[in-house]
DNA sequence: TAAATTGGCGCC
DNA sequence: AAAGGGCGCCAATTTA
């Protein structure tokens, strides 16, 4: 028994309210009423909330302690329908949906607002110009069902845009809890690695002190940070680089390449997750980052500022449980290369990832006589659509083994190559190639595996789709399309998990917070006792998110957890 | 002068 | 072993 209400804020705080029969239509008279959370903490009944945009009204409720089981995200909707049609580039707030139903003139959608370190403030402010009259937005959801209806694959579009409404539940709660963050152990992290910083700003002590390394080996002022400028240098010295990543420098013989590249670590520490990164994304022993499920066009997420996915190494010492508490680390073990076996229903790789073993050496025993890092490379350059190299060599092997998985990420590239669009499994979709105005019926891509193993011993199981004809920004496409397809695939299912592992935790009535989550790894934030608990519920959650995600299959998705009181114990 | 691009590197 | 995919962030440089 499902109750579905729609709901809308008011300006003054209250509430627009109104039950929705199967169809999406109203099922009685809405209604107004004062208090928005109290609207909501008064119908425990209801199963799922039907609102414009979780960002903007979930903290509210979050605020008055009104957590909320389930939600269907109007704008979020929109956003993967659009995709799935074919029309990314087209607004698509909840209004411009509005808009075009009732063709009206299409609002283009607001900037995105940038970043507030630290202020919680912006999250409950309404964007303007991206609200609308409550009956509108009940026209368009009525609608978005329909288009749900009309896709090549419903059940898998309607469970993409309820896992997309999870994770913006999900992502709301996180940014509310924030992941505990010890600034004193940050601090000291800075003083370990940089050194002392001086009273007038600029580098601190130990950059200073490489950069002068670096001077004295060229003997002249060199400043580390300008590329162009190390490119000279090297050049004076009778080295020619192309450029200073650090790859090439290592393959250098010459005294300033050590301190180079010291530099070149500690001063990305300095500039990114340094004193000031601290100052402005800290407060009160939590790092709150402002996530942003869907940032990427694959449905990874990206956060707003903070860069918490991309939070060092070294800094994650400063990731302290509080007292008595813990944080359990988990990890999906090789999640790609089992999502293209679950995708592909190629039965070697699938029998391969059927195993919670390591992935790598069971593809090593099975076709790389046992060469564990030949045939991680061989699986990567797949995926990836590597040019040239080992990888490359290996992909012969890796065709012959597994012909179904190596045709399915193939079709994608030529799909790419070709200008179609590709989509994940649930049903998200690589947007237009740039340029291409119009793709009409064209863009239609291959779906699921009807499309893609129906015909997987063709055109690409012979040893690719025809190189030569195709120009360069179409086989960089190709690469994109190609990668999209699984990084896109392991993202629904890790949408999935995190819904999953969401309602257990709340079902279980546990303490436990989920405080990070990072494309394949989540962490979650437990008191000492319920830690074995977690990680129980995170096993069981990723094997649930398999089998919703790609129904009855033999791959697993095991994790690699850890319940550590500093994060940077975990690995 | 501000916005857009580039180079580099952190994470997956 | 080679330099494939996705991002965010920073500083410098180029463009409008």
């Amino acid at each position: 028994m499902t109750e579905r209400w729609a709901l809308a804020a008011t300006e003054s705080g209250g509430a627009h309210l109104v039950p929705l029969d199967g169809a999406g239509l109203p099922a009685a008279p809405a209604v107004t009423e004062p208090d928005l959370a109290e609207a909501v903490r008064g119908r425990p009944g209801v199963t799922r909330w039907v609102w414009r945009s979780t960002a903007e009204i979930y903290p509210r409720l979050l605020a008055a302690g009104v957590p909320v089981a389930r939600c269907y995200d109007v704008e979020a909707a929109e956003s993967l329908l659009l995709g799935h049609e074919g029309r990314l580039g087209e607004p698509r707030s909840a209004a411009a949906a509005h808009a075009r139903l009732t063709r009206a003139p299409v609002p283009p959608d607001p900037a995105p607002r940038q970043a507030v370190p630290g202020s919680q403030s912006s999250l409950f402010e309404p964007r303007s110009g991206t609200e609308l009259p409550f009956d509108a937005l009940l026209q368009v959801y009525a609608d978005q069902l329909a288009r749900h209806d009309a896709t090549a694959r419903p059940d898998r579009m309607r469970l993409l845009t309820a896992s997309e409404s999870a994770g913006m539940l999900v992502a709301a709660e996180m940014n509310r809890s924030g992941l505990p963050w010890r600034a004193d152990v940050h601090r000291d992290v800075l003083q370990d690695l940089l050194g002392e910083r001086y009273a007038g700003g600029g580098e601190p002590r130990r950059l200073a002190e490489l950069a002068d390394e670096v001077s004295a080996a060229f003997g002249h002022r060199v400043r580390p940070d300008l590329p162009a400028e190390v490119v000279r240098a090297f050049g004076r010295a009778g080295i020619k680089v192309k450029s200073t990543r650090r790859w090439e420098l290592e393959e250098l013989d010459h005294p300033a390449v050590r301190p180079l590249i010291q530099y070149k670590k500690l001063y990305r520490i300095w500039t990114a997750h340094g004193w000031s990164w601290l100052q402005d994304w800290v407060r009160d022993g939590r790092f709150r980052p402002e996530y942003q499920p869907g940032g990427t066009v694959s449905g990874r997420w990206t956060t707003n500022g903070g860069g918490a996915l991309q939070i060092p190494k070294v800094i994650r010492r400063a990731v302290v449980a509080d007292e008595g508490w813990r944080l359990v680390v988990a990890d999906a073990d090789q999640m790609e290369p089992r999502v293209l076996a679950a995708i592909s229903r190629d039965r070697g790789l699938m029998e391969v990832a059927g195993h919670d073993g390591d992935l790598y050496t069971a593809l090593s025993d099975r076709a790389f006589h046992g060469d564990r890092d030949h045939a991680k490379i061989a699986l990567l350059g797949a995926v990836y659509g590597q040019t040239s190299g080992d990888g490359l060599k290996n992909l012969a092997a890796l065709r012959r083994r597994f012909p179904l998985a190596v045709a399915y990420v193939d079709d994608a590239a030529k799909a790419g190559e070709e200008g179609r669009l590709v989509r994940t499994w649930l049903g998200r979709t690589s947007p237009p190639a740039a340029g291409s105005g119009d793709d009409g019926e064209a863009g239609i891509p291959q779906e699921g595996d009807d499309g893609l193993t129906g015909d997987g011993s063709g055109s690409s199981a012979d040893g690719g789709f025809t190189p030569g004809y195709a120009s360069s920004d179409a086989r960089a496409r190709g690469r994109f399309t190609r990668n999209f397809v699984v990084q896109g695939s392991a993202a629904d299912w890790a949408l999935l998990l995190l819904a999953a592992l969401r309602h257990s935790l709340t079902a279980a009535g546990l303490r436990a917070e989920l405080v990070f989550f990072q494309h394949d790894e989540v962490i979650v934030h437990c008191p000492l006792e319920e830690a074995e608990t977690v990680v129980e519920a995170i096993r069981a959650a990723g094997e649930l998110a398999g089998r919703t995600a790609f129904g009855e299959t033999p791959v697993r998705f095991p994790f690699t957890t850890a319940v550590v009181q500093r994060y940077s114990d975990a690995k």
